[in-house]
DNA sequence: CCTGCTCTGTGCGGTGGCGAACGCAGAATG
DNA sequence: CATTCTGCGTTCGCCACCGCACAGAGCAGG
């Protein structure tokens, strides 16, 4: 438990190297990891707790575009040798990561063919989970991308129950919060949440599943068959 | 003319290398490159013509969430070491291309620093596009995201008249094909563009750069930024 | 020249989501 | 205990877009 699994893929050596230069890090609620255009100070691997990729354009709020949880990390475009962050990124379950400064972290790439060939991997599934996202955007409707996120959430948090407000829902899905209340109420009426006041409880996991859109099944048959 | 912006990157030697181990080909308008999930036998350059980047989720049509000119290359996540398409790849302007097999590719990859890293931040560029998009479509309404779409094209057409329906339109941008002559009308109200079964022209760039959503700006930036 | 096809334009009713505003209740604060 | 704040629910008018259907207009082929 509280483990990552990119770090659990590689070998004894590489792993302890790789530790060797991470240190612990606290996920709180709210913080914002990176803003895009700024210069990349660390690499992220989430253990417990996970962290919402978020893009917006001027003029409106903002909406997530990509989750990262301990199947995964936040950074992975350094692989590419850019070191600028492309997009905010915002925990979303508090937790705890180990984190890697920028430098040694692409040192280390370079050394270690395995975590490379892993961030690489991961990486394509970020884009695959990019492109889903934005035809998700588009056709699905509210309550089955609810759904949807509900589920990624629960993958990531380890947990049946995880706060939440409809306020920030509404800001991930890229909706209005009253829009939230209607989706929210109807997975409610079919037993298949509960909620109050920023408590979400996933009852029914399977009718979650059911309710929601194809695009959640989609990134996890895309992570699955990578990693 | 007819070159590719990221193999004239490339000093002499390298370039020679690709070169000797790419063939012509010819993009034909409506030829599909790539199908998610297939295994990837080559990466193309276009110098004339571009190509799409096609999402699509059961039970809707596609949408469009790239494109690739003589900017850029289609198959840059082989640099991931990953051989299997993420997207759908339609031929949208036809033209030329300069198209090397995967394994070849690969094994240049490995030996030219300069196309690594061209790839690279071109990949990176990519998802920043495909980030881009997610917004794009969640907020902007279908005439600016026309105009976008008629700018991308341009540039990459390297031509102010291009063959292109509005049946093809309201499959890129995801909407219905009526939607697609209300904006354009629209547009050609405002002497903006000129079009008629299937040509479309541009009459005034500028007015259309201010008629396009700021995506259109902000992907322009991206590349220039980074390649 | 007529037929058939492709591409474009229009009209209709329906709806999912928007923006704004208000009420209310649980929790926190003092 | 009273006040304030935060989170949730509802309502109302509105609009962009949807699905469907049909009409006309360029263009090609027999």
């Amino acid at each position: 438990m509280a483990k990552n699994n990119l770090i659990e893929l590689l070998p004894r050596t590489e792993r302890a190297r790789l530790l060797a230069i991470s240190e612990p890090f606290d996920l709180v609620l709210s913080d914002v990891l990176c803003e895009p255009g700024a210069q990349t100070r660390h690499a992220y691997f989430p253990t417990e707790g996970f962290i919402s990729l978020v893009t917006a354009v001027p003029g409106h709020p903002g909406v997530e575009v990509g989750m990262v949880g301990s199947e995964g990390l936040v950074g992975a475009y350094l692989a590419l040798d850019v070191t600028v962050e492309p997009l905010h990124t915002v925990v979303q379950g508090a937790g705890s990561a180990l984190r890697v400064a920028t430098t040694p972290f692409m040192q280390e790439l370079g050394r270690s063919p395995v975590l490379r060939g892993a961030v690489n991997r991961y990486l394509y599934v970020l884009m695959a989970q990019l492109a889903t996202a934005s035809a998700c955007l588009r056709f699905h409707e509210i309550e089955p991308r609810l759904a949807r996120w509900l589920l990624m959430s629960q993958d990531r948090a380890h947990a049946d129950t995880f706060h939440v407000t409809q306020e920030f829902l509404a800001y991930m899905l890229g909706v209005r919060r009253v829009g939230i209340t209607g989706a929210a109420s109807g997975l409610r009426r079919d037993r298949l949440i509960e909620y109050r006041r920023g408590e979400v409880t996933i009852l029914d996991r399977a009718g979650l599943e059911a309710a929601a859109c194809t695009c959640y099944a989609a990134d996890r048959k895309s992570y699955d068959d990578r990693l």
